[in-house]
DNA sequence: CTGGAGAGTGGCCCAAATGACATAATTAGT
DNA sequence: ACTAATTATGTCATTTGGGCCACTCTCCAG
């Protein structure tokens, strides 16, 4: 079988992770034969500095990008930065070609940019999203996914979640077999399910961010100390247990409880570093009922007891 | 505050993934400031090419890997070929210097024959560790973790557990606090609990796996068509229902419903993609009871319709 | 005006998940 | 060989998760 062929636009200061992701995923073989022919191609003249320091050289340019069949644009050095017209000409030929354009992370910048994305929907790094709607409002950005699939134009969101997206694009070429066999060999879980919503809570949390169910949450996370159940919770918020539940799966991608664990878990993780107050007071603090209870879920957890963890940490 | 020096070992035909995985993790700026002072330093002389075929120059070798605190060999190109002499003896004096050695993925080869590992426990990607365990039988395999951390020597499971890895290290010098905001900015999980079992299901069940765990997942993924509760099958394993959901976490990260619904989704993707039967039948097929649980499955996990997930994946 | 589709909500209920605790089995230490 | 300690397994009770259905509200087309 003739091998896709993929291209990768680098430039100078990219990051090697967003360079590396597609990279990692078109090049992995599934089985004995590859699947795609991938190319390093620079979108700029001159010497490619990676913002690791190292160089990055490569004999393609924007002459080989134009003949792939997939282009992936890595993410972009800078939001603020209009991306070069050299490229931008480059991707408007190659999609009016028909190929399939993929912006990760800030590569969105560089689609919009190009009008790629003029009047369809789109995601990137949840960082940028709300500088991404002002800048273009012909763009309907989404950020609560981690990828955006608009046929032949591809958005993803930040950094790892390029991974998703290019798992998706093999997932689109050769099926869900052939992306999962890619996936456990990268080690990577075959399909996130969920928003990016969920690796950001803690910002959402500080924000004051509207609606009863985020209000909720927010005073949950600082009252660690005290016993929480669903219902006291669901009732916090104003709604029925079924509501709250399922408004809560819906915005955290996880259950009610395993929040409240992991909330209590990152609380007592940090007044173990910070503190030298003794297990039993922290885990009264965080809201375990005992130091025993603790314990438990600590070892479940990372592995460990609360005291082997504060020496470790100590000792590093 | 002085930055913490971090070294990665480069050589050829690395594969940019691995090698950018330390990149991201330690030079992610948490905050306004940067926390480590990254610099991939060449463990090999001569001109340096990525498996992905463009080239990587630094200016940094050996020497200077040696001046770092935390030393990274981000895997290595093959697990048959011997690493150099040069970066063994460089690991075996930064690590009697009291450096941090961390090994990601096949990484661990090279700590193992340098003699890091002796009498330690460690671990690979699951792909070696079997092959690992008999050409180093002084070292002690675990291949149900990310990661294994030894104090001064460090290792990780494949790819992405390296992530895991470095976040870990991250943690150790500064705090799960900054830990999770760079993961939070690199959109992954603070933690996945969990060993790599769960991202190699598939080839796990394969194999005939002894246990009786093991032999009863097989079989239920071998009869998906027909329902499943918890009763049957912990009946099937010959455990209590107890038991058998303390032994299918351990094995597996999650529950047993989960897992379950996770196995029918793959199987009806695969259904979709490969023949032309009905949406009815194919939900059959995989064990929803009707095509409209199926769809509703299919809507929260992939957000798209069993029907439009057919027509997108023969359209692309 | 009306009927129907679709989204949001709450109630009901069962199966699943998990904590607490008890007991057996295995290992380690003396 | 005896006992303490640890680990595996089981029982019981409680809470949670989520499927299913009915109800309401809104919007839209006929």
């Amino acid at each position: 079988m003739a091998l896709v062929k993929v291209a990768i636009a680098a430039f100078d200061d990219i990051r090697p992770f967003h360079l590396s992701v597609p990279c990692a995923v078109f090049g992995e073989a599934a089985g004995a034969e590859p699947l795609f022919d991938v190319r390093v191609c620079a979108a700029e003249s001159g010497e490619l500095r990676s913002h690791a320091g190292f160089t990055i050289g490569t004999h393609h340019g924007l002459r080989e990008l134009e003949r792939a069949q997939i282009v992936v644009v890595p993410s972009w050095r800078d939001a603020h930065e209009p991306a070069p017209a050299p490229l931008l000409a480059s991707l408007q030929r190659v999609h009016r070609r028909g190929a399939l354009v993929v912006g990760l992370c800030l590569g969105a910048y560089v689609l919009a940019e190009a009008g790629l994305l003029d009047g369809r929907r789109a995601t990137t790094h949840w960082r940028w999203t709300e500088q991404f709607a002002q800048r273009f409002p012909q763009v309907q950005v989404d950020p609560g996914v981690l990828y955006v699939d608009q046929g032949n134009v591809l958005t993803s969101a930040g950094t790892a979640a390029g991974i998703d997206c290019c798992l998706h694009v093999v997932r689109r070429e050769f099926g869900a077999e052939v992306a999962n066999r890619i996936a456990r060999t990268l080690v990577v879980p075959p399909h996130r399910q969920g928003s990016q919503a969920q690796y950001i809570e803690q910002p959402v949390l500080a924000a004051t961010s509207e609606g009863p169910l985020s209000k909720t949450l927010g005073w949950a996370a600082r009252h660690l100390d005290t016993a929480h159940s669903l219902d006291s919770l669901a009732a916090r918020a104003a709604m029925s247990r079924r509501s709250f539940t399922r408004h809560f799966r819906q915005h955290t991608g996880t259950t009610v409880t395993q929040w409240l664990l992991s909330q209590r878990l990152m609380l007592a993780q940090r007044l173990l570093e910070t503190t030298a107050q003794s297990i039993e007071r922290i885990a009264e603090r965080a809201g375990f009922g005992s130091a025993l209870s603790m314990r438990h879920h600590f070892s479940v957890a990372f592995n460990t007891t609360p005291s082997m963890y504060r020496r470790e940490f100590r000792g590093g």
